[in-house]
DNA sequence: GCCATCTGAAAAGGTGCCTTGTCCGATCGG
DNA sequence: CCGATCGGACAAGGCACCTTTTCAGATGGC
């Protein structure tokens, strides 16, 4: 939702590039609203109160961005890509293992940045849900590609032998909604446990739903 | 968050009194906020709008609340009540049966209401969430309330010898995460499953995340 | 029947925010 | 150096919505 990126006719300035700068007001900008959401809620993101954070005029703002949902926009996307390649680098580094190691480890790589900042998670598990029609639909088509990776996953050992047949996206969606939500208790609380033992608990949470989930099929 | 009840000096008034007008008043308020956050999401809810629906005017409705957040938060408390008093019951109706009756019983008291209206099930999973700070603590004190209930039926289970000891909190976040996340996606689908068969799979879910998971106590 | 009360419709004022436009110092090519 | 470009600061217009006030018709007590 970025507008027109191809500055055509740049100058350098402050010894950068046209691209370079804009790229670092960009930069500036999600930086941001990844700060004002992530601590007070998307209610909270003005234009103004972005732009003065982000030491960008409120003109170059609109040469960057349509307005503020599709700022908001590109700093979703931004966060999904990159929990996403980590989930993908993930189940590339476990190539070979068992469903009952890859999936925990898959799910933790995708968890664990969040648990490091929480401003983040904040972002990526409350504000944006029920934002808007095209927000909302970004973050479901992102869910379904996960679902799609655990649904694979789980019909893969199927074939190896190594779990019995179910309904693998009913097991997809229990998981992340369970992880989903255990996370989050997480992180809402004053006094945290140790992230240890919290990833330990996901990782065998991960392990049940996917080998003792119902085996009614649709 | 509804302002002053007690309209003291209340006349009859089309054969009712001041109260059941103002009942009234607010009953089709409600209404029409359920009908339009709903459908449309509480965005499109603006004070206007929510009047002309349910024929009141401007200025009774800010008789009756603060503003369109006060009505809402009406809204919510109603439906939550009215939720929350359906897994009272079925717990009741369940007294002196095993864990593994109960608990699914409760979670589909708590559900199968929301399937047969998918206004008020938007409402409740997605258009709530991050909404305002109040709602949000209503919306956390709740959820609060159904861990409590499901901790204190598996510590319940526990005494009586019927299931190991575990971490209730733990299990109880995983079942309310991952049956919301499958009712939702349920509810989303253009060509849903027969109801019958997301109960008898959100019932073995219940049982399989109480009996099953993870014995790692924090 | 008369006056007070009630009620929805409509209008009017206020506010916050979005968006665009202007300004001015800073920086660069020549 | 000089004109041109750049980019942040600032201001102004506009819009949508919130909130209060006013109005006119309906109703009821007396």
């Amino acid at each position: 939702m970025r507008a027109a990126e191809a500055t055509s006719a740049g100058r350098v300035y402050g010894g950068r590039s046209a691209g370079e700068r804009e790229a670092d007001r960009r930069a500036r900008l999600l930086a941001a609203a990844h700060d004002i959401v992530g601590t007070q809620g998307y209610a909270a993101l003005t234009v103004e109160r972005l732009c003065a954070r982000a030491n960008v005029s409120s003109r170059s703002f609109y040469q960057l961005y349509d307005g503020k949902e599709a700022a908001f926009a590109d700093l979703y996307d931004e966060l999904l890509v990159r929990s996403g390649a980590k989930v993908v680098a993930s189940l590339a580094a476990t190539e070979g293992e068992p469903l009952a190691e890859r999936v925990p480890a898959a799910l933790l790589a995708y968890l664990v940045p969040l648990f490091d900042d929480l401003r983040a998670a904040r972002i990526v598990f409350v504000e944006v849900v029920g934002l808007s029609t095209r927000i909302e639909s970004t973050r479901l088509r992102n869910r379904e590609k996960l679902i799609e990776l655990i649904v694979a996953e789980g019909e893969a050992a199927v074939v190896r032998g190594e779990a019995a047949d179910r309904d693998w996206r009913f097991a997809a969606l229990s998981l992340i909604g369970s992880a989903t939500a255990v996370a989050l208790d997480w992180m809402l609380r004053t006094e945290r446990p140790a992230v240890t033992l919290l990833e330990r608990q996901l990782g065998e949470l991960a392990v049940t739903l996917l080998t003792a989930t119902p085996r009614t099929r649709p």
